[in-house]
DNA sequence: CAATAGAGCGCT
DNA sequence: AAAGCGCTCTATTG
């Protein structure tokens, strides 16, 4: 059943574990070693979702061997006959699909015990948990046992990460990349409850066993490029802070997402009628192509007849290419139709899309669409209430930062009425609160730490706000007499500076001619020379190491840009901007970072870990919920765990921090 | 029918 | 010629 498969890693007679016997020899030479690797394969509705799938598959590997442990696997090997699907169309009609009937799986070990024999293993403090993407893993089994598997851990998705950010960070590519080996061609990982018994074991084996492959292989190349320290602090994020945080998820009300999918669903229909009342026709407003040529269209055929401003960026590489243009290759984005306030059907296409994209991604996204399978429910019943479980991933960007999906809830709305209203969605429940606290302007912090002196540097110093002090350069006034147009004009440029941005981008961004803002830009040369400095050697010093040119942020971590050496300018340039911005964006997040694991530490020292809990960062906030009775004392906590003297000692600026304490997450802003 | 690309837009 | 993300919808392709 399990197959002769003759591999030189085979110290055990069956690579498929069936029986109690095979399991305890399994455990007892794992014993003997000082890490070894896991691998789960998950299954249900949510099978990517670790507080939720059901886990069906574990896989272990370490010296010389790798087997993998069926709880649950619904098929055998062979297919024994076929039956007929009766399904449903959308046009009424019924179809009948042919269906395999497999053979009956064998007997499989059930999970309970497994979990309790693998127990002490999980749990010891002296084998290092090695899995590829470890959190999920992680995640994925704790509800099964006591508690989540103890540190210490090694998590070769972020060995892979730290080596080069640049690649594909799964474990397939990096198996593919490194080994040529492709073990999953027909993507039975995607689905495992599909594929025959005997092929889905193989596949878990080896799982496992590149995850141990690659951690044997990698032991010394992070020494080896001098990422120690920059992965001391990863690995300090997954053995204390990551875990706890998606374990918990985010507490949302749902009977005010269910008022807010009521009255939204009416806004959207009283401007999507609105929309076609003004364009005297009917067409689908979702559809960028139909809505240029409504706008774009002559007015002899009914259409707007509106000056296209803007070319989409695949009409900007056609034009490159010298190919003729279509309407539909002129762009309708909402920075283009604030070009037309006077025409009524772009002004109306504005306020349904302002509607419809709240709709559909932060109320139906989350509460579901019936009967539609692609759009489940992502709320889920724990012992607090409902709640969100997104994934954080801390290696899911190439400069440090992490990022969140499913959902994200690193882009819940601010700005927009209805979009405070979506925040408030997420409410403490009763008897707790939300601590919020968020880094303020960290970026041009880091940036003028960096630049070590200067107009920025002094201006932050004396505890002034960044765009009225590159405002009041730029405009040769007082800081005290910097107006609000000024002020606006001073922030557009910091971005352009942080972001790499010219003087076309600043005209547009702040409203300004472009004699203007190539002026303004000229000035802050003149004004802020050691930014330009700063700039001229961070690209030097990248292009000085080699063979691909790199810069470290604060941590030491590596942003890495091949792209600085090209000879073609328009990658050159973008690679210039890139790795300044790295520097900045990846500094500010490895601070976040030392932040978050000093309020972990913090929470820990004083017996504070059921009583309040890390849940969300958002780049440069972090949000807590804490117990109404601890409420005031985690806010200090956090404080000193993002300016205390431990992190303000690493950057020549002086730090700043807004903290909140409140209910609703919309109330933090 | 499913997968992918492009446009667009929410956030820092 | 603006850095870094993820999600939704449409249109196209296999």
């Amino acid at each position: 059943m399990t197959g002769a498969h003759v591999t030189r890693d085979h110290v055990f007679p069956s690579s498929t574990i069936l029986t109690e016997g095979q399991l305890d020899d399994v455990v007892s030479y794992l014993k003997r070693q000082d890490a070894f690797a896991f691998d789960v394969e998950t299954t249900g509705d949510h099978r990517g979702v670790p507080t939720q799938n059901e886990v069906t598959w574990l896989s272990l590997a370490s010296h010389g061997m790798a087997v993998a442990i069926p709880m649950g696997h619904p098929i055998g090997d062979k297919i024994i006959g076929e039956e007929k699907i009766p399904k449903v169309g959308k046009d009424g009609k019924t179809r009948h699909y042919r269906h395999p009937i497999w053979e009956p799986p064998p007997p499989q070990l059930r999970r309970h015990v497994v979990f309790e024999k693998l127990w002490p293993l999980f749990n010891s403090p002296d084998h290092t948990k090695v899995a590829h993407n470890l959190p999920f893993d992680v995640i994925s089994t704790a509800k099964y046992l006591p508690a989540p598997a103890a540190p210490p851990y090694a998590d070769t998705r972020q060995i892979a990460w730290l080596l080069d950010e640049n690649e594909r960070t799964g474990l397939k590519p990096t198996t593919k990349r490194v080994y040529r080996v492709d073990y999953d061609k027909e993507g039975v990982g995607k689905c495992v409850e599909k594929f025959p018994f005997s092929k889905v074991a193989e596949y878990a084996r080896l799982d496992s066993k590149f995850t141990w492959l690659l951690y044997r292989r990698w032991r010394d190349a992070i020494a080896h490029e001098r990422l120690d320290d920059a992965q001391r602090m990863e690995n300090d994020l997954l053995e204390q802070v990551i875990i706890d945080m998606l374990s918990h998820g985010a507490p949302v009300l749902v009977p005010w997402l269910q008022q807010l999918r009521v009255d939204l669903a009416i806004e959207v229909e009283e401007r999507e009628a609105a929309v076609y009342a003004a364009a005297g026709q009917l067409f689908n407003v979702g559809s960028s192509q139909q809505k240029a040529n409504i706008l774009f269209g002559p007015k002899a055929e009914g259409c707007q007849g509106l000056r296209p401003k803007k070319l989409t960026d695949g009409g900007e590489k056609k034009a490159k290419r010298g190919e003729p243009l279509l309407i539909t290759d002129y762009s309708t984005d909402a920075d283009t139709l604030k070009e037309y306030p006077s025409n009524k059907v772009a002004q109306a296409i504005l306020r349904y899309q302002e509607s419809v994209k709240l709709l559909s991604t932060y109320v139906d996204g989350y509460l579901g669409i019936e009967d539609d399978p692609k759009k489940p429910c992502i709320i889920f019943e724990s012992e607090t209430g409902p709640r969100v479980y997104t994934t954080l991933d801390p290696h899911g960007t190439v400069t440090g930062r992490w990022s969140s999906y499913g959902p994200n809830l690193q882009n819940i709305p601010t700005r927009s009425e209805s979009g405070k209203k979506i925040r408030g969605i997420y409410t403490a429940p009763d008897g707790w609160k939300l601590v919020v606290g968020d880094l303020g302007q960290i970026e041009l912090v880091v940036l003028a730490h960096f630049a070590g002196g200067g107009k920025l540097f002094e201006g932050f110093h004396e505890g002034h706000d960044p765009h009225t002090i590159t405002a009041a350069a730029i405009f040769g006034v007082p800081l005290d007499q910097v107006t609000k147009e000024q002020r606006t004009i001073g922030k557009t440029i910091n971005f352009a500076i942080v972001f790499g941005a010219g003087p076309k981008t600043v005209a547009t961004q702040a409203g300004i001619s472009l004699t203007f803002a190539k002026q303004m830009l000229a000035e802050h040369g003149q004004q802020f020379p050691e930014v330009h400095k700063l700039k001229a050697k961070i690209l030097k010093v990248a292009r000085s190491r080699g063979p691909v040119p790199f810069i470290r942020t604060l941590i030491g971590r590596k942003r890495r840009l091949r792209d600085l050496n090209s000879y073609d300018s328009e990658y050159r340039s973008r690679a210039e901007r890139q790795a300044v911005n790295s520097l900045i964006q990846g500094s500010a997040a490895d601070l976040i970072k030392l932040a978050m694991i000093r309020i972990r530490r913090a929470l820990r020292e004083r017996g504070l870990d059921d009583s309040a809990r890390l849940i969300l960062t958002i780049h440069d906030e972090l949000v807590i919920e804490a117990r109404d009775e601890v409420a005031d004392m985690v806010a200090e906590l956090l404080r000193d765990a993002m300016i205390g003297p431990g992190i303000q000692e690493r950057i020549s600026v002086p730090l700043t921090v807004d903290i909140h304490i409140v209910q609703s997450w919309n109330e933090a802003k």
